[in-house]
DNA sequence: TGTGCCGTGATTTTT
DNA sequence: TCACGGCACA
């Protein structure tokens, strides 16, 4: 272990071998953050602690698995693999299939994903005869996922006036019913959402105070990833289980928190002292992976949010290229502009094309990079399309599976009566709801029993509902003696799913295929692997495990020379030599749809943080002056978070002045736009006019020090100022942009100026260095 | 019960 | 632009 500790630097090192209480680690990007939570692991585990007794969370499968891994190499796989190491929701999700009984589940619990969730809202509105234009089902769905993040039970929601009066407000009064209800359906389906998997496990340790004490005993060292990123119910659950040892370690970068908008809280990490006043605090401070340039910009970006936690990341690494920004006149232009960099970068300076990555903010600008690659035959690949337990084919198996292993999983049901067509369409499905709902009874129970529910069904119907209640039992009869991945092979045969599939032969139905084989071989190792655990690898432990999982981790695409090609979300964690950020422009990045409260443009600069400093080498940033949105073309003018990057750390070129200039007009046009609803925020725009003047004057300052010799001190400008200087002239600083001088003082050559600087506050400086320029 | 057309609306996303 | 959902029709 000793040899291992030697591997950190002494902040790291002190950071792993601390014991005593509860402790916050604040890692800046690239510092190490995850060699402390497995070094930490592992050191716990070399110590003696039982890996049975460590609790550590994570926000995705892939993060835990790869920890997983780094601990097995150091302390051994056996170690690692007895750990209590998972997603917030796999762990808890384990946790409440143990306790399901307390709370009035079965351990045979459904987990129900966003699109179930989704069809039981809408299901609910109508039956509730509301108008679905009213109730959005995406934004009641949004609405009741924030509500349980934030613990608000249905109780709890219609004794709030507050949230009621609010409901009113939006016009959405009847919002509260909806979620009784909902929460009714999913209880009787005997389904959990992924929200319940936390808001359950906070009632089950609210309401069985010895359910609580087995867990804050049993857990004696707890760690917890990305704590930036935690709601309000993940904080609270952390919360109760740290209370008894007190051995609580977190680790984030405030920095980084880009999930508000999906109920993370960032206040959970600045509390943190709060919460444990007796905490210890360690900064990883130093980037291992960025230039000096990218570092330093990503800084001088951040710095521009308020309240955050104090800390110096810098880097010792080469100072590094300057940051290129690429200004093109249209979308399309931009994807040639960039895949033409990545060929020749990657042909001069023999770089594989795997070491660049294009960042966007949103999905919908992948298609113009995707084009431009192909056409220079540059390979790529595409993050976070649709994953792979969404498909179709995917569901639908599982939908089999589920229904075998919970009867009353409705939405299973409804999926797959009439897949493969059976002839049991929407008039009869309609039926069996209405007659379950009114009896307060499963969709399964209906159907199993149709004479007692005065169905009315036409003709044949009932035979045919019949055959599909005997199939799904006899599968069920199948499962009690076999495995999951035998259960999965036989109803894939028998349902008739596999010749329905094979009865086409377009592409896509071949590609389906596959992914039907992708998913019994998963199936089957995920048999093995707890046959050799546990020996006894039931459907409902399969599904619990598979319901989590949305990484798309299976591509055994032999091929891994790609250009990648993603979200700037989606990149969180990763790193690459050369990152592309595109669409950096005004209403894109920041989006025109957080242009409002100051925390969410915060957010959007928290994001373009985390995408500067995914880069290793070199950043380059492109904006298109005009973009196809929504089938139509949009002017558009640069983002205002290009203009924060601190002007030492770009490279401007001479020809890019003139692009300046029109852009300072353009944006003076925008700025007088006769339409007020289209005018921006005068702050903000004042900030955007500043920032160019700024980078104006640089650019003018850097053409003509370029026309000069290079040995020539640069003060020219400067000693012609003193004496000419007076006060209440408007003056601009590189730094601090536009600002108003207040007094001068002292004598030649060594005159001091006040300057009250817009939007930097008053300022002294001596006139020497200081390359003030007068304006007016 | 299955197919095609039209209208609408549209971030970011893991679990 | 594109994808999806609702509705009309065969």
């Amino acid at each position: 272990m000793e040899r291992i500790l030697e591997q950190l630097n002494p902040v790291q090192r002190e950071a792993v071998i601390y014991d005593r209480g509860p402790q916050m680690v604040i890692a800046g990007a690239g510092s190490g953050k995850t060699r402390v939570l497995t070094y930490k692991i592992a050191y716990l585990i070399s110590k003696g602690v039982s890996p049975r007794k460590i609790l550590a969370l994570t926000f995705t499968n892939k993060a835990a698995n790869e920890m997983k891994e780094r601990i097995g190499q150091l302390v051994g796989q056996e170690h690692a693999r007895s750990l209590w190491m998972g997603t917030f929701h796999s762990i808890f999700a384990r946790i409440l299939r143990s306790e399901a009984a307390l709370l009035g589940y079965s351990s045979s619990y459904s987990i129900y994903d966003t699109t179930d969730s989704r069809s039981v809202i809408k299901s609910v509105i109508k039956e509730l005869n509301l108008n679905p234009d009213q109730y959005k089902p995406n934004e009641v769905q949004s609405r009741i996922s924030r509500a349980k993040n934030d613990l608000i039970t249905v109780a709890s929601y219609q004794s709030n006036a507050l949230l009621l009066e609010n409901d009113r407000r939006i016009n959405m009064p009847q919002m509260v019913d909806i979620y009784r209800l909902y929460t009714i359906r999913c209880k009787k389906a005997d389904a959990m959402d992924f929200d319940d998997l936390l808001l359950n496990t906070n009632i089950l340790f609210r309401d069985f105070p010895e359910a609580l004490a087995k867990y804050q005993h049993w857990f004696e060292y707890i760690l917890v990833d990305e704590y930036q990123d935690t709601n309000f119910a993940q904080y609270y659950i952390v919360k109760k289980l740290a209370q008894l040892h007190q051995n609580i370690c977190v680790v984030g970068d405030d920095a980084q928190s880009i999930y508000a908008f999906r109920g993370a809280r960032i206040e959970n990490i600045l509390n943190f002292k709060n919460d444990y006043p007796q905490h210890a605090l360690f900064k990883l401070e130093e980037n291992y992976r960025s230039t000096q340039v990218i570092v330093n910009a990503a800084n001088s970006v951040i710095a521009k949010n308020k309240g955050q936690i104090p800390k110096q990341v810098f880097s010792n690494k080469e100072m590094g290229e300057p940051i290129k920004i690429l200004e093109l006149n249209t979308d399309h232009e931009e994807g040639y502009q960039v895949a033409s960099e990545i060929m020749n970068i990657s042909l001069s300076q023999q770089v594989p094309y795997q070491r660049f990555a294009v960042l966007y903010r949103t999905n919908a600008q992948s298609r113009i990079f995707e084009e431009a690659l192909r056409k220079k035959n540059i390979p790529y690949r595409i993050y976070g399309s649709m994953s792979f337990y969404q498909r179709k084919e995917i569901k639908d198996l599982l939908a089999y599976l589920r229904l075998i292993e919970n009867p009353k999983d409705d939405e299973a049901l409804k999926r797959i009566i009439n897949y493969p067509a059976r002839g049991i369409g929407d008039t009869t499905l309609e039926k069996i709801e209405l007659a379950a709902s009114q009896h307060t009874v499963s969709m399964w129970e209906v159907i199993g029993q149709p004479s007692a529910y005065d169905l009315q069904l036409a003709g044949n119907t009932l035979a045919k509902i019949t055959a599909f209640k005997n199939l799904i039992e006899e599968f069920r009869t199948f499962a009690s003696t076999n495995d999951a991945y035998e259960v999965a092979e036989e109803v894939l045969r028998k349902s008739g799913m596999l010749s329905d599939l094979k009865s086409e032969t377009s592409y896509e139905s071949i590609s389906r295929l596959e992914n039907i084989e992708e998913l019994l071989n998963s199936i089957k190792d995920f048999v093995e692997q707890s046959k050799q655990e546990n020996g006894n690898p039931s459907l409902a432990e399969y599904l619990g495990t598979v319901s989590l999982l949305s990484d798309t981790e299976i591509d055994d695409d032999d091929d891994n020379n790609k250009v990648s090609l993603m979200t700037i979300h989606a990149a969180k964690g990763l790193e690459f030599d050369y990152i592309f950020i595109a669409g950096m422009e005004e209403g894109l990045f920041p989006s025109s749809m957080l242009l409002g409260r100051d925390e969410e443009i915060e957010e959007e600069r928290r994001l373009f943080y985390v995408a500067l400093t995914r880069a290793k080498k070199r950043v380059m940033i492109s904006y298109a002056k005009n973009r196809y949105r929504w089938g139509k073309p949009v002017q558009c003018s640069p983002s205002r978070f290009i203009f924060e990057i601190d002007p030492k750390y770009v490279d401007y070129k001479a020809q890019e002045l003139k692009t300046l200039d029109n852009l300072f007009n353009e944006n003076e046009e925008f700025e007088n736009n006769k339409d007020a609803r289209r005018r921006p925020d005068p702050v903000v725009q004042s900030q955007v006019r500043n920032a160019l003047l700024i980078q104006k004057r640089r650019l003018l300052d850097i053409n003509t020090a370029s026309q000069r010799s290079a040995s020539t001190p640069n003060n020219e400008t400067a000693t012609s100022l003193q004496g000419n200087l007076k006060a209440g002239m408007r003056v601009i600083h590189h730094q601090f942009g536009e600002g108003t001088v207040v007094s001068i003082e002292g004598t030649e050559p060594n005159q001091k100026a006040t300057v009250h600087f817009d939007t930097e506050g008053e300022k002294k400086l001596l006139l020497k260095f200081a390359r003030l320029q007068i304006i007016q």
